[in-house]
DNA sequence: CTGTTAGCGCTTTCAT
DNA sequence: ATGAAAGCGCTAACAG
């Protein structure tokens, strides 16, 4: 029913094999025949068989895109600029290339499964986006996984997440640790010295580095303890640039004009009330990303500061239980650093409902800078990460159109938003 | 290199025949024989080439999903709910079906040539989601190729958009018009004479609809004008049910338990002072669903009601440029209807860099309701379209899971959500 | 520059 | 319940 490449052969009074280069367009084929099949192409409604011609040729246009969750805009945004690199011609017949997006909703099973499904597609190429759960028998099996993927011919880059042992995948990872420091130090700078922290699920690489990086700012680790100068005022855009000791690849748009750099200065925290971290009751059910969620930890943040971690998933809801729960164990707290944005607007919700002003009586961080974060009253204080350009740069390293960064692993930084919804504690 | 079937069946000692049984389950098979082969695919790491399968069975896994943005919570919800219900066993050799994800940008040539990709790839279903370009040759051109699409098997089901004629491809449409209207109606009810109107691009389906909307609730057209009682109450979550002219097939979450029926009472407009739409002045660049916007045109709001409509990108820097010219052109207005809810927050930035309190001096509609909109300061007063149910329903339409509505077409209603962001005019 | 000839790896009658 | 064999529609050597 459907027309064959034969039909077109036929009517265009050619081989196959004409058309097909015809349509591939890599051979020299001569103008007049070319304009004869391509009319018989036209006239007779036809569209190349992919699977056919994945086949035969052994490559497919698909390139996969794994996200957590494809309805939040921090994997809508990278996913949405992979897509863009993919895209335009250079797959097969002068088609472009589709993306496959894959929602895992965080699951180490879900990731494994569409791998395969990917594998069997013979994708082009694959790309992993965000944080994923940090064991060593899913880091294991995806390990096994990437490794026959690429044997496959499959190009594999991961997006904001760490490189995976055993594989030679390219690695675009987020400083999570870095920018998690950034945001405590901002706050102990300020003067805050009872720091709440609404954490995502246990058990993910994205959460353990950035409750490392506040647990590190909380500790006063290393040379790069800062102490912010004029970029603390708030209501502005100001951007900071880490000290020299953080290595690693810079992303070009880590670092704004404004940068600031820092010196390294303890700070005398408040006398410790140590306080293990609780789970957020209820919440979690259902979220994307809501993995465990039963887990409690110790604080790591030393004996001179107060901890205050609670875990829920990445979502409102979590980030509003979590200040509710937070308040609940020091009602005295003067800021609070969520997981995310999503989480750090959740948490706004329950100060409000507490009668609590934001930053007057709480100062309020997220994580991200998604676009709505601007918008929050007060604009949220926050760390942006360049999801859209670490996503166009992930898609072009598939496509082989841009050399892997040196070693494969490159981290990419995030920039410190200071704005209105941080400010110095009361009195 | 790559195992094939061959070598499983060898491995196995059976034929290829009983391998492919075996792997898609559809046909019985000694228990013994299947545990020998399964064993053998273990041993073998063998997985099924996609291509080849979907070439000799002649369908494929692929599931298509045409979004104008996925960056766009709007449009990754309706994706990932999708995505959700599309999954599953069912595809070939008992694996998932895979959707792809294709970014038009709102651009109708992409629209096409994401089609064609998709019958290329002989994709099992397609959904596209949200609104298009409003022209007849655009229309002929999708209607031709929906129908090819549709003849060679593939499932197309419409999420949020206008039915395509000539074709038979199910519709599930959002019901734009009358959430325009309410939102309209219920900014009239509190005593808004000056409202200003910050529209999509022009000649997309969402834009006209929902200006359509807006223009007729400015008129106070028909049997459905509406007033209303308590539901008027901002801060809460208020459902509105329209009156009973409404026709089409309303899902199931459109009506909330406070429903309140209204009645048909004209409203008393501001005496005119007519003025024609124009257009933001720059911002629309290269935003996506960004089209044309050059197009003047004239209110229809009639003699009565002052109709103030600038046209600009479903973004956030035309919500704040659009609402800049609309307080050039009347800085009296006490009200203000976004396109949608991003474009709402852009107004109220800009409003809040004119100094001007919202709502007090000036209120704020959006559309859509997203994740975000609630969280605003204050609360977003919005039309809560059911994405989730309806982009569940549409992957379950495209599986055949779900039986289509009656008629191929099902208008799918908002809620009128009354927040803080409106309340009466000063005064 | 164009035609011929083999497959690519799997599914599916049709036998047995 | 299993095997044999004939393609599915296209590409890619290899000739010419």
């Amino acid at each position: 029913m459907t027309a064959t490449l034969a039909d077109v052969a036929a009517r265009a009074k050619v081989s196959p094999a004409t058309v097909s280069r015809v349509l591939n367009g890599n051979y020299p084929v001569a103008a007049t025949t070319r304009e004869r099949v391509l009319r018989a192409v036209e006239e007779l409604d036809y569209v190349l068989n992919g699977p056919a011609s994945a086949l035969a040729a052994a490559t497919s246009d698909l390139v996969g895109i794994l996200v957590n969750d494809i309805a939040d805009p921090f994997f809508g945004i990278m996913a949405g600029a992979v897509q863009s690199e993919i895209t335009g011609p250079g797959g097969r017949a002068g088609g472009e290339r589709l993306a496959v997006v894959c929602n895992t909703g965080g699951s180490p099973e879900r990731e494994l499964t569409y791998l395969t499904l990917l594998q069997r597609q013979r994708a082009a190429a694959v790309v992993l986006t965000g944080g994923t759960v940090d064991s060593p028998e899913h880091t294991e099996a995806m390990s096994a996984k990437l490794r026959r993927l690429a044997e496959a011919g499959t190009r594999v880059v991961l997006c904001g997440r760490p490189p995976v042992p055993g594989t030679d995948a390219v690695a675009l990872t987020f400083d999570n640790v870095r920018g998690g420091r950034m945001l405590t130090e901002h706050l102990l700078a300020l003067g805050h010295r009872r720091i709440g922290y609404v954490a995502g699920p246990a058990g993910r690489t994205t959460t353990r580095e950035r409750l490392a990086g506040h647990r590190a700012g909380l500790a006063g680790i290393g040379p790069g303890a800062v102490q912010h100068g004029d970029a603390v005022a708030h209501g502005g855009g100001g951007a900071y640039a880490g000290a020299a000791e953080y290595e690693g690849t810079a992303n070009g748009s880590g670092v704004g004009p404004g940068a600031v750099h820092v010196l390294g200065i303890a700070h005398s925290a408040h006398p410790a009330q140590p306080v293990g971290a609780v789970d957020v009751p209820g919440g979690t059910g259902g979220a994307p990303g809501a993995v465990g969620g039963g887990v409690a930890e110790r604080s790591g943040g030393g004996p001179e500061v107060e901890a205050l971690v609670v875990h829920g998933a990445y979502d409102r809801q979590s980030g509003y239980d979590g200040a509710v729960e937070l308040l609940r164990r020091d009602p005295g707290l003067t800021a609070l650093v969520a997981a995310n944005d999503t989480v750090a607007l959740g948490a706004c919700a329950a100060l409000r409902d507490h009668g609590l002003r934001i930053p007057q009586d709480v100062s309020v961080a997220g994580f991200d800078d998604l676009p709505f974060s601007v918008d929050a009253v007060p604009a949220l204080t926050t760390v942006r990460l360049p999801l859209s350009e670490a996503g166009a740069r992930a898609g072009r390293i598939a496509m082989g159109r841009e050399a892997p960064p040196p070693g494969g692993i490159a981290k990419v930084r995030g920039e410190l938003m200071v704005r209105g919804s941080t400010a110095a504690p009361r009195q």
